[in-house]
DNA sequence: TTTTGAGTTGTTCGA
DNA sequence: GTCGAACAACTCAAA
């Protein structure tokens, strides 16, 4: 008899899972299949994975195996280095007398994840199937071959190489004959994610969102989706970062909602929501074909950065005295989420106002963020520092106050993340240091006591940096 | 090979 | 208050 090893990494879901259906059909009607995840402790302990990640994915591994019980299956979890560990499942395999179809696994284009799977196919049956990325890496280049470092280009090729692209959705399997004597760890229970954190990890639930957002939010989408005080996006980035939705499957609801619902405004916005999920590609494709962007800028030279550890403390714990990086800084380390906007200017804040390296910022995201991915942070923090593909170019440096007024006008995203503002009138709220004595007294919040006092002033180190990477 | 046009997300200043 | 231009120069994409 037929075995086959599932091998999960960051695709924890069983509708349209191509890993699954290559794995099913590699040992037919009477085969059986072994879903594997192993905790990998080169992962485990790196600096860039933070609790509320950890806990995100311990509780997807959990909804998983739930999911995979009511179809007669369970998840099998292992720790250990993946390479001995699957050796250990094949010997496990083949002493019962059974045949290793393969394993097969889902590809994952990060540097580390290459390197591990390089080695695992060198010394065992191991085939990766389909991609995190909606468009597999190499399947969007250039006419000569090369891949695109500018996103616009890339995105209308990305676009025509979709419409020649045909998509059927996979169903999850009713049934799942599994190989069931296989030994398994429980899923670490200690770490649970903190009722802060709104994200209940699961592909039902991440279902249930991408149909409420399709049915709600994308009509709105193209205009709400800058503000900050407001639900205006689609809120599935943790779920699209561990697999708990298909991204194929996601373009295609999409694209097949405006059809069935010729609203304008939705069709406007399921444009624009694709627009965003082509850059998630876009960056994964990046990764995948310049590995070194993960250490190096990508364009410029290195850059000698002030680096001052009291400016990065204040800015990571959300005292730098400009509410709106302050709120969004709280919302990152409270809830393991920020909202788009409130990245680009935090991080603009970092590298441009304080010139603190976008690695250090980088990781800080990495640590907190439950949607953490290596692709996606580490183009918008090259985006951001102006040293990436396609970069921002260097003057453009993001007003604190200005985009406070712009995109959070009523200031309820900082009352929310900043409770000692929470009394300070609208009109000193993204500048709260302008204000008289005895306002400050009324609104029970001093400034340099209840809130800091900005800790640069913003017209001068917009000069600086200006100045600073002009020379660069 | 050469040439031309374009490049996510902003800010400030002066008319 | 609104609007357009300047903020540079360079690399990339595509004809």
């Amino acid at each position: 008899m037929k075995v086959s090893i599932w091998w999960i990494r960051r695709d924890l879901r069983l509708s349209d899972q191509p890993v699954l259906d290559s794995a099913l059909r590699a040992v037919g009607e009477t085969g059986q299949i072994l879903p594997v995840f192993i905790l990998d402790p080169p992962l485990l302990n790196s600096p860039y994975l933070g609790e509320k990640r950890l806990a995100f994915l311990l509780g997807g591994l959990r909804a998983l195996d739930a999911d995979l019980r009511r179809r007669g299956s369970r998840l099998t979890v292992r720790h250990g280095p993946p390479g001995e560990t699957l050796a250990r499942l094949a010997w496990e395999i083949e002493s019962a007398g059974l045949e290793l179809a393969g394993i097969f696994a889902e590809a994952d284009h990060s540097p580390y994840a290459r390197q591990r799977d390089e080695r695992v196919a060198r010394d065992l049956p191991f085939q990766p199937v389909g991609s995190p990325a909606v468009l597999p890496p190499g399947a969007v280049l250039k006419p000569d071959g090369t891949p695109y470092t500018i996103y616009t280009p890339f995105n209308r090729a990305w676009k025509v190489r979709l419409s020649q692209d045909s998509h059927s959705s996979i169903p999850a399997p009713t049934h799942i004959n599994t190989l069931d004597w296989v030994t398994s760890l429980s899923i670490p229970a200690e770490l649970h994610l903190p009722s802060t954190v709104p994200f209940p990890p699961g592909e039902e639930e991440a279902q249930r969102r991408l149909n409420y957002f399709l049915e709600s939010g994308i009509r709105t989408y193209q205009v709400h989706r800058d503000r900050m005080d407001l639900d205006g996006t689609s809120c599935l980035s943790p779920y699209l970062r561990f697999g708990m939705l298909s991204p194929r499957q996601v373009v295609y609801t999409a694209l097949a909602a405006i059809e069935s619902a010729p609203d304008e405004n939705a069709g406007r916005g399921v444009e624009t929501w694709l627009n965003e999920l082509i850059w998630r590609d876009f960056y994964i494709h990046v990764l995948h074909h310049f590995p070194g962007v993960r250490s190096r800028n990508f364009r410029s030279k290195e850059i000698y950065w002030q680096n001052d550890p009291g400016d990065f403390d204040a800015w990571r714990e959300g005292y730098t005295g400009y509410p709106v990086v302050d709120a969004a800084m709280r919302q990152l380390c409270q809830s393991g989420w920020m909202h788009n906007r409130a990245r680009m200017l935090s991080a603009s804040f970092l590298t441009k106002d304080l010139l603190v390296d976008w690695r250090w910022g980088e990781r800080w995201f990495m640590q907190h963020l439950v949607d953490g991915d290596p692709a996606a942070n580490n183009g918008g923090w090259q985006w951001s520092a102006g040293t990436g593909t396609d970069a921002a170019p260097y003057f453009r440096i993001f007003n604190p106050v200005t985009q406070g007024l712009k995109f959070d006008p009523h200031g309820t995203y900082i009352r929310r993340w900043v409770p000692e503002l929470r009394h300070v009138p609208e009109t000193y709220l993204h500048a709260p240091w302008k204000m008289p004595i005895e306002v400050q007294r009324a609104a029970q919040c001093k400034i340099g006591t209840d809130y800091p006092a900005p800790l640069v002033d913003h017209a001068w180190a917009r000069e600086r940096a200006l100045d600073f990477f002009g020379k660069v």
